[in-house]
DNA sequence: TAGATTGTTAATCGATTAACAATC
DNA sequence: TAGATTGTTAATCGATTAACAATC
């Protein structure tokens, strides 16, 4: 590292930076080639000093008078992310959800490339998942360490995700993306970020009663 | 209403109530009847503070020494997020996340239930997904208003996601998930919540990079 | 009783917003 | 040039944490 250290960002910062890359890369394809604080901010339902302050950390200066550049916000939003180089990730649990991941395509078109799906129950070993072959447990280290993966997916039932976590960091993954309706506990170099559908659908319920109670 | 008024909860508590959910049903499952603030926290990596605070703002009450008993407190929580009654949802998008969804069996547990699959292709319209058979947009409307569906699920490409909204949101329901890599904007009165995996994944690429750098 | 734990207030910490000089 | 927009500082707002009296 030759770089000036940079100190990692905000949460809240974090988490809306794949938001911005959303919008930037909409408007880039759609011709735009300078965007401003505003924009952003109005499109995104943010006001315009946040944007600014988030992008501000940034490896990036805007203009006056024109703003961002979209090109230049795209690509150095994606190197802040880490997203533009490829990620290895493979999946535990091919239900209906781990299933549904590997032959999503939006995956694999933004960087995220399944190496692998891997299930403990025999009668699904073997079967085919778009191009790739359900693995059993017994093959996750090895292809965690030949194809480099870096990101493991949990796709299985509450009561195994736990378990699986710790097979997956015992492997060699750096991160984990927990789609599992549980709490997970990782060692303090691991990075998880929780997916649950079913902690979302709750939260919604939650909102859709305040709307209807406050009226 | 001849309850006191309630204001709506900080955002983070709101977040934070499905994983107390979840934790303390699994207490419960393993037989314990009362759980400590103390014991939250640690499960959940939090403060017992935070708990503590947390927990005032529901209609419950702890006892000294003993702490909150698992049982009124898992009611409690479900009453609060709004789950302690059948919410009824329609999926927009038969493609491997709609259908997937469609066919884990976890939402149906927990009080969601799927009244209908949707989609605009006409070669995918009739074919089965689990019970159901997907339909086309036309009956979209008809069956939310027919079988009081207060929640949509959006899990259609990007550039038809705001639009399949505008659809869902005019046909009546009150809520959206969004599986869609896509910022949607919604009226007022329309709770909206996001549950957009590749933005996890890049939250997650950006930590495994964090942790990566600052060694 | 002694001690553990709640519920709540006050202090701290962190994130968002407002404001404005600098600049193109 | 005049005006729009950035980048940044300071003010505000909100969330978390610490502390402790009340209580079982």
């Amino acid at each position: 590292m030759n770089e000036v250290k940079r100190k990692t960002l905000p949460k809240p910062v974090i988490r809306r930076l794949p938001r911005y890359l959303t919008h930037v890369h909409e408007l880039r394809h759609a011709g735009r080639e300078w965007v401003s604080s505003q924009d952003i901010a109005d499109a995104l339902g943010l006001t315009s000093s946040t944007v600014r302050q988030d992008l501000s950390y940034l490896d990036m200066a805007g203009k006056s008078k024109r703003g961002y550049e979209t090109q230049t916000l795209e690509l150095v939003l994606q190197h802040e992310l880490g997203v533009d180089s490829l990620h290895r990730t493979v999946i535990v649990g091919a239900g209906y959800m781990g299933s549904a991941l590997a032959l999503h395509g939006a995956l694999a078109e933004h960087g995220f490339e399944t190496c692998g799906v891997f299930d403990k129950d025999g009668r699904v070993v073997g079967t085919r998942v778009g191009e790739l072959r359900v693995q059993p447990m017994t093959e996750l280290k090895p292809v965690i360490k030949n194809k480099k993966v870096d990101i493991g997916i949990i796709a299985v039932p509450v009561h195994a995700a736990q378990e699986v976590a710790e097979q997956l960091v015992n492997a060699g993954v750096n991160g984990l993306l927990n789609l599992a309706y549980a709490h997970i506990r990782v060692p303090d170099h691991i990075t998880l970020v929780d997916a649950r559908i079913l902690a979302s659908l709750q939260e919604l319920a939650y909102g859709i009663k305040a709307v209807t109670d406050s009226k």
